[in-house]
DNA sequence: TCGTTACGGAACGCTTGCGTTCCGTAATCA
DNA sequence: TGATTACGGAACGCAAGCGTTCCGTAACGA
């Protein structure tokens, strides 16, 4: 709702003075860097107010609460998935995952996610953009692998969703958790490893692992 | 500093009433459930005191602080793996990870982790918490792959890291993100997954997946 | 018994931050 | 020109929460 109505307010014609959009987008980019620099808990009205270089009233002309305004920014912070084809499940897994992993690294998105994980514990509305955000996020790389089972790449049986959980999980936790950056050649090994392992978990039937070799 | 010092000072004998360890106790458990159920924004110490059913300066005259309080209740919040040796790396791998993803449903860490991941992009002291948790928590797990490959069951060339990345952090992905559980088969198959992967990979060369198959 | 320290509980001063109100000025419409 | 609304800026009332202090009572050592 709130996200929304911001540019139909502004487009709307009355009597007075019209509403400037470029303070809607200076408090917007500013609400998004304070909350990347300061988290959560350093997100107040005052700070976000100040660096758009406007007044309190300002804001709350457009936004109801410090609530509504901390979301909309969430819902902006700019992790929309680009979609790739290369043609290969291979090419378009690691383009896409390498494109989220620098955009988690060099955005304030990487800064403002794991924030949205942790409240979302706690605050419904929070845990609603976690769920579109990660429903949005996957569309793409299902699809892609969709297309390698019908190419057959990846055998009929591949399981898509632990796939894409596997992969995502793995970026996620090395940008966001343990702090090591998922660059362009572990993505790839990462890919090779996971690709790997649905063809030969399908290939080698339910016992994909060998027992212990004889050691004596 | 704050943590180790609380149980030295309450055995220190000097003059006057002596610290009550069951008060200790009590604040600590409040402390944690607190953090648990409300969140890093909802812990205040009039809560904590009040749900310990003690006072503020009872409190107080055990930690100096909110955050020294809030820190020692994150360390304290149980996530301490147990070592399991089931003979296979399948077995092990798939008894620590679902010892893991239980705690995580079933005990306050699993609410906790997540704030103390997001804090740790803010906090250092918090960044440090996190470090020292994923270090310990993947000790066992490591032991399990390289007993692994000293059996013979995984290649010489297995990226050991790589691959409690993946599982670890598919774990944390499904239990803390996106909230579907990685109940034991769940975890069973991601086990088989990436474990035929590490066998492929290494036995298929570096282009484990084929081109795409002939399509009409 | 006396001095010391801990206890639960209440109150305090202080800071921070939310959301509102008012000011003088600027932009738009009738 | 006058009415209306937006602007930056400042101030306000209010609530929450931190950390401290004090109270009367309780437990310990000398």
């Amino acid at each position: 709702m709130t996200a929304t109505s911001v540019g139909a307010e502004a487009a709307r014609r009355g009597p007075g003075r019209p509403r400037d959009a470029w303070v809607d987008a200076a408090i917007m980019q500013a609400a998004i860097d304070v909350l990347a620099e300061r988290g959560p808990r350093g997100f107040t009205v005052d700070l976000v107010a100040a660096r758009a270089g406007c007044g309190k009233a300002t804001v709350y002309r457009r936004w109801p609460s410090r609530a509504a305004l901390l979301l909309d920014a969430v819902h902006r912070m700019g992790l929309a998935p680009e979609p790739v084809d290369t043609g290969t499940v291979r090419g378009d897994l690691v383009a896409g995952l390498t494109q989220f992993a620098t955009k988690l690294r060099e955005t304030p998105a990487g800064r403002i996610l794991p924030a949205v994980v942790a409240d979302a514990a706690f605050n419904t509305e929070m845990r609603e953009v976690l769920a579109a955000f990660l429903r949005d996020r996957r569309g793409h790389p299902r699809e892609a692998v969709l297309r390698g089972v019908e190419r057959g790449e990846l055998p009929p049986s591949t399981d898509v969703d632990m796939v894409l959980d596997l992969l995502g999980g793995v970026v996620f936790y090395r940008e966001l958790v343990s702090g090591d950056p998922a660059d362009p050649d572990y993505v790839g090994r990462v890919v090779d490893l996971v690709l790997a392992g649905v063809s030969r978990s399908a290939a080698g039937g339910p016992r994909p692992v060998p027992g212990p070799a004889a050691t004596g």
